[in-house]
DNA sequence: AATGTTAATGATAATCATTTTCAATAATAA
DNA sequence: TTATTATTGAAAATGATTATCATTAACATT
């Protein structure tokens, strides 16, 4: 468990009461690389605070993710994954994504090109749909290094 | 239901039997725009074919996506959704996802950026990550028209 | 520091999408 | 027409997530 409070002054106004299980979970989500289940953070926390609910985490998690701490990623493997959501809003990534054994590795190489991309969207959604993009999401799926071998 | 066995021969080699259940699926999917779960197939195939399993939806709905005639798409409502997928290779869309209502719109009018994008990310990809891209997918999530004004 | 209010927690049960099981059915080859 | 076996559908099982509710603990007030 990392120092006492750290992430607390992050939430003023959006929640009540800093607690325990809200440190912790940021905390994790902050450290790690890892595109974690609720089941995987559920499973690490136990390790070292035995006392903490499967039930919390998951209320947990929905809350920072309202809050905009943390982002939600559905892959369709049938469980959610979260990660870590940086400060700066220009540090968007894309997600490669191994369709044969599943590995997520993140990617921040594309930054113009997104940008672009993102700019001439912007545009050409407002224009032709009236509608307004507030986030975007881009993925690659296909063979990572490991499996393109075997 | 439609004319006896429209996409038989769109499955020589991945099936052996080609059966009425499979062939009002990929039928109804090649007809709607909507991106439907298995539950809203059911429940339409349903009313005029009463002898159909949900089992059976599920599992066509697999077959279908492994041999490439569908997408399954997941926009992380917890239920998988899917679109029929045209034969043609640039046909790539994008999908608009309104936050507020859940509704989604396909969109293929980032034709020139997306290519240029994909271009790009498959050879960084490639040389850093060792990545072989097979496939993409970029969403925009946003307010639509309806959602603004309320 | 002690107290009271009530937000937050965690165990359990419930829900919902999807998968598995298995006996019955029907598509196709012989 | 018959035999083979892929496919089907009902029911049960699974697994992720959510709802319920009594208990606990954060923190404002004393």
């Amino acid at each position: 468990m990392p120092g006492p409070y750290k992430w607390r002054h992050r939430f003023q106004g959006y929640v009540c009461r800093w607690t325990l299980p809200r440190e912790a979970i940021l905390d994790l989500l902050s450290r790690t690389s890892k595109h974690m289940s609720a089941k995987e953070i559920y499973a690490t926390l136990y390790s070292m605070y035995p006392g903490i609910g499967l039930t919390t985490v998951y209320r947990t998690l929905d809350l920072l993710v309202r809050s905009g701490m943390i982002n939600r990623l559905s892959f369709g493997d049938g469980q959610n994954r979260y990660e870590f959501r940086s400060g700066k809003k220009e540090e968007h990534h894309q997600h490669l994504i191994c369709t044969k054994c599943g590995r997520i590795i993140d990617c921040s190489d594309l930054f113009t090109e997104q940008l672009e991309l993102l700019k001439k969207a912007e545009d050409v959604l407002t224009k032709k749909y009236n509608f307004t993009v507030l986030d975007h999401n881009i993925e690659f799926y296909g063979l990572c290094e490991k499996c393109k071998k075997s």
